[in-house]
DNA sequence: CTCAAAACTAATGTATACATAAATGGTAAA
DNA sequence: TTTACCATTTATGTATACATTAGTTTTGAG
């Protein structure tokens, strides 16, 4: 799943190094958005020869951050607002049928027990008060419990298909995490998700298919929500949401304050 | 999306022309399911250098037929009964949330007039006798249709991710339309099809978002009812699914008859 | 001045050689 | 017999040179 851990610096070849630092590079807005990357250019600049760096290509294509141009190339991709919020909707939907098809079709004791451990984590870091919330653990725990519910429909193509859409920036689960936001809003979502953490878990258990779907893609809403929070009161918080800085500024001032 | 129509035969480079070729080999059993590929020997059977061979071997994975191997290379995906139809079902789903986000944002009159002919075009191939359908031309509006929804919410996040579920074998809409079978009911299947593209236009011409969700949800399961109707009364027919001689034999063993 | 064709430059696609890592086979020790 | 180690072979990762295509500039005609 699209999870950015520290560990991935450490790419095994050249070819997956690259892909780090030209992340790096398109999220930090060092190439903007519609601008195009050339071969030459980019492999000077990272010290590496032509064949990894295109390998590199390839795959941020594959992730979705780049488009192919027709007469060859690469070019970054431009998002709209639209664009953001379908993604976050999508990885709703797609964790919903997972969750779904893990009720209807059970899930093994000790898979349900590493939810249940970190359900619980949850509910200790969360706290009882908004200023009671540790971030950081409650992002790599929430990390976690979306890790666990991607294994629980025991699906390759589900599980596949889930990791190709938090590809995105801006789609995986811990994307809207690093607000810094003290609007009592904001802080209460919180809350709500860890309760739909919970919910979700139990009618899993339960065999509730239906109820286990319309939870998770409720609980992506919660990013939209946030999304739209930060939009309206505090675009300066845009920068701690990874890809934003790729979205059209038309179509961010198009939206409603 | 995975549309696999006489075109795409002359590739502009030879990467992809050797994608047309492996994908080829694949599906046709000339590589088992958990095979391994060998750049060089491959380079020369196709009779190219290895670096567009590679270039092809990486988008042979992004579309999800081969799987990377951690010492490096490449093998071929072996897939289980519940992969095949999980990708189905998956397709339902993400054109179930296009067709209701098509039907919230609503549409230009435009894009609706194309489907309305080609729903159209579909009920003179359809006819109204199960000997009275011209497979060939309905397989070919069927394609069309499924295109101009793709095309229907306005949206590269969920056309994209469409896409990238029907590049799979047995994913894409028209899989299992070459399925050779003179049961009834198989043939009445192609009836409540077109009933369903008809009902999903409606719904998304009168704004009902959840209409139209549940229809193209429901719209996928024909083709696994489809799939399941071939494994329990004419398993001659799998070779007719493309990609289905990757499903592993005790998977298509396990199902019920 | 505009447009089309030709010439030139830059970028991408491909082949090949070299470097590095993975896999295989043989041998010795427990 | 099994396991560990080492040497050899094979396969993949990378660098570089060459080929082909795309893009830009220049020139000439109407």
């Amino acid at each position: 799943m699209g999870v950015r851990v520290q560990s991935d610096r450490q790419g095994k070849t050249q070819a997956q190094r690259a892909v780090l630092e030209l992340r790096h590079m398109v999220l930090a807005g060092e190439i903007a958005a519609g601008g195009r990357l050339f071969e030459v250019e980019l492999s000077e600049h990272l010290g590496i020869s032509r064949t990894p760096l295109r390998e590199a290509l390839g795959m941020l294509e594959y992730e979705g951050l780049l488009l192919r141009r027709s007469g060859g190339g690469y070019e970054v991709r431009e998002f709209t607002f639209d664009d953001v919020s379908d993604a976050i909707e999508l990885r709703g939907i797609i964790e919903g049928m997972i969750a779904r098809v893990a009720a209807e079709r059970g899930v093994a004791p000790a898979r349900l027990d590493v939810m249940r451990e970190t359900v619980a984590a949850l509910d200790t870091v969360v706290g009882t008060d908004a200023n009671d919330v540790n971030f950081a653990r409650y992002s790599e725990l929430n990390t976690q419990f979306h890790l666990a519910l991607a294994d629980m429909a025991q699906s390759s193509v589900l599980r596949r298909e889930l990791e190709h859409v938090t590809r995105l920036p801006f789609a995986a689960p811990g994307d809207f995490l690093n607000i810094q936001s003290q609007d009592p809003r904001f802080l209460r979502s919180l809350f709500i998700s860890q309760a739909q953490h919970r919910a979700v878990l139990e009618a899993i258990e339960l065999g509730e298919g239906a109820r286990a779907e319309a939870i998770m893609r409720e609980h992506a809403r919660g990013a939209r929500h946030n999304l739209q929070h930060v939009v309206r009161t505090d675009r300066s918080q845009l920068r701690n949401i990874p890809g934003l800085t790729l979205v059209d500024d038309k179509s961010l001032l198009g939206v409603k304050p």
